[in-house]
DNA sequence: CGGCGATAGGTAGAATATCTACACATCACG
DNA sequence: CGTGATGTGTAGATATTCTACCTATCGCCG
């Protein structure tokens, strides 16, 4: 993790967070450190998930009820939160994939100058 | 404009606005209140402009260099402020546009569960 | 005439999301 | 013993957008 060439690339698409964090939870139940792991290799490195947005993101989406999480123990033996997505969950983020790809549609007109 | 049936449709991607805006710039120049229009209209009023955030963008840009602007007068005959896009305004489009790729194949990526 | 909607510009303050920078703990490894 | 990876978390700053106002002119309709 160590910036290689003190090069700092960080780019998320904000408000795209929870989506990405829901979408990685469909694949099976995770702890934070894991599903911030998850998607910055899925992204090859592009996106990069820092704690004080991982936690608070994950806590925001507890709230909402479209997680639930429970201690556990991961891999390497540590105390780890697991978090489970629900069934409001996917609902939710079914929605939010579809008005995502409908701003990215309407983004795509405008910078085509359609 | 009136909200039809009380439904307030509003998705803009955070973060796109500049981009939003310059591009729309690279036209010709036009006023904010034209700007906001052009961008409804061509993204088939899925994007809307608020006020409240399209002039403070306007000053943001304006404050970087990005954009320039004078006093006019629009074609119905009311004072108008016109704002032209400046030549590190369309190298700043170029880099906005380039990483809004890179982050969308990202989140595709992810999505996609590859 | 009086009011309203569209055109045009703007501000104040709230809400939100994310980031930076910490703190803490355990484990493995040299 | 120190450091880096794993793991959770908080506090405070920062940035962007939104809501809700305000002002002004113009044209149209009743």
């Amino acid at each position: 993790m160590a910036p290689a060439s003190g090069l700092s690339r960080r780019e998320l698409l904000k408000g795209t967070l929870d989506m990405l964090i829901l979408q990685t939870l469909t694949l099976q139940p995770q702890h934070g450190y894991a599903i911030a792991q998850h998607i910055e290799k899925l992204s090859e490195d592009v996106l990069s998930i820092e704690q004080g947005s991982l936690y608070p993101a994950l806590e925001r989406l507890q709230k909402k009820g479209w997680v639930t999480s429970k201690w556990g123990e991961s891999p390497t033996g540590r105390r780890a939160r697991y978090y489970t997505i629900s069934a409001s969950g996917r609902k939710q983020l079914g929605k939010e994939i579809s008005s995502f790809e409908r701003a990215l549609l309407a983004i795509h007109r405008v910078m085509t100058h359609a």
